[in-house]
RNA sequence: GUGGAUGUAGCGUAGUUGGUUAACGCGUCAGUUUGUGGCACUGAAGACCGUGGGUUCGAGUCCCAUCUUCCACCCCA
């Protein structure tokens, strides 16, 4: 028996009418800021997220799915989306377009990770990034718009928590601090800080080891570094959410682990699960450092897997579809019509279902219930004969006379 | 990558100190005398007991390996 890879999921039909409607749902909140579908390649050259995610990132240390193609080319399954959408921005001249440009996107991403709760190895996220402006007012709609979503998913419980982590030139005058701060301590810290403490101290800050937390007591922080521009920006995001009574918490130790965020970056977290379902931030330096114009821009990237976990808690009486019409019908004269009618039905929208098993009366009925079909058309020698027949709606049980004509019986159904 | 737990029909479970044809519930399919479902009853199909080795006269039951799933660390969505 050949089982699925490791860290994949099958959605089935019970779960993926689920997914379709938060998927409309959040489609919905994205398109009310004008934000336009892009769809990029599940695989691009691995150059593409070295370059971008950032060399030093354990995304793309230990957790890419990278291959040699048969023409010898470096190849990876997308980790995340940010450095395809952008590559794709780039190389289609979407620079040319009014400015700012608004993309989301529903797209599988692969990392190669330990599965555990809400990790997977194949996951979705739906994800926006808008390119073009390097307002605060751009930070703001990319963080209304994300927690717009929650409100349309009807899913509470979500934190808000941001942080700056401001722009290449004041963070390195800050990592020079800390690392000054540290200073003899290191040799004390844990193995991945001391590489941290080379690669990107930042995430010194975010360790869980008992040890290092209280060395790092008293660390100067990043926020309280910030470039004179960096600081504003900051500031006019918080007053800004603040007017709009938005609630959030600076969280100084978010970090996030892909090397292009810069000022604002946030999370949305489950207080419930303590999971990140939610993360984004500003990237002001990637589509410079793709070859393009110095371009500021935003953006945000949801998992689907971690968010349909909450929907579903949350929205417990989602109905699956069931089909308008079970026709019943036994016999050659009898199949032809039933054909006859369906088909039309059909083609007028409905979900008709039939008899394609040949099976017997009883059987028919019992399978038309089980299916839930909303009403049952049964066609006999009877009414064939006679032209007409009776409209039973399952539910109630009440029966309807009509003329075994395709119009007349979608007016009964509807 | 490290540590812990799991794995019996589609699903949920039972399988006593290793011993003859692996059991039950749900679900599926059919029938309960000729055209009206949900209930009940009867019957049927469906499992090489995750996989591969080993111990033994004999293993679902013991040992080893491996894979999966779940949980923790790490990191993230």
């Amino acid at each position: 028996m050949i089982q699925k890879p490791k860290g994949t999921k099958d959605l089935l039909p019970e779960e993926s009418y689920k997914w379709q409607d938060a998927e409309a749902k959040v489609k919905k909140v994205l398109e009310s800021y004008n934000f336009k579908e892009i769809r990029v390649p599940v695989f691009e050259h691995t150059e593409l997220f070295q370059r971008g995610v950032g060399e030093t990132t354990d995304v793309v240390q230990k957790e890419m799915y990278t291959f040699d193609d048969k023409g010898g080319r470096s190849i990876t399954l997308r980790p995340e989306g940010t450095a395809g959408v952008v590559r794709a921005y780039l190389e289609n001249g979407m620079g040319s377009l009014p400015s700012p440009v608004k993309l989301w996107y529903n797209m599988g991403m692969y990392r190669y990770e330990n599965v555990q709760k809400g990790r997977l190895r194949e996951f979705h996220q739906i994800g926006a990034e808008l390119i073009g402006s390097g307002s605060y007012l751009a930070d703001v709609d990319v963080i209304l718009m994300a927690n717009n979503i929650f409100k349309a998913l009807n899913i509470p419980g979500i934190k808000l928590t941001l942080n700056s982590i401001g722009c290449p030139k004041c963070r390195a005058a800050y990592q020079k601090i800390l690392k000054e701060f540290i200073g003899e301590n290191l040799k004390d810290y844990c193995d991945t800080c001391k590489t941290r403490f080379e690669k990107n101290p930042l995430r010194i800050l975010d360790c869980k080891e008992k040890r290092c937390k209280e060395f790092n007591q008293g660390a100067p922080m990043m926020i309280d570094y910030l470039c004179d521009e960096c600081k504003e920006h900051f500031e006019n995001v918080k007053t800004m959410l603040d007017s709009l009574n938005v609630k959030y918490e600076i969280d100084s130790t978010i970090v996030r682990g892909l090397d292009y965020y810069t000022k604002t970056v946030f999370e949305f977290v489950d207080e419930k699960s303590g999971l990140t379902v939610l993360g984004g931030g500003r990237y002001d330096g990637l589509v410079e450092e793709f070859g393009g114009q110095p371009t500021p821009a935003v953006g945000f990237a949801t998992g689907v897997e971690r968010l349909m976990e909450m929907y579903k808690e949350y929205n417990p009486d989602l109905g699956e579809k069931v089909p308008d019409l079970y026709i019943l019908s036994m016999g050659i004269e009898e199949n032809k019509k039933a054909l006859e009618i369906s088909e039309n039905l059909r083609m007028a929208g409905l979900t008709v279902e039939k008899d394609i098993l040949e099976r017997s009366f009883k059987s028919q009925m019992k399978y038309a219930d089980k299916i839930n079909a909303k009403n049952l058309l049964v066609i006999g020698g009877n009414e064939l004969q006679e032209g007409k027949a009776k409209v039973k709606n399952m539910e109630s049980g009440e029966e309807k006379e009509v003329s075994l004509d395709s119009k007349a019986i979608i007016s009964v159904i509807k």
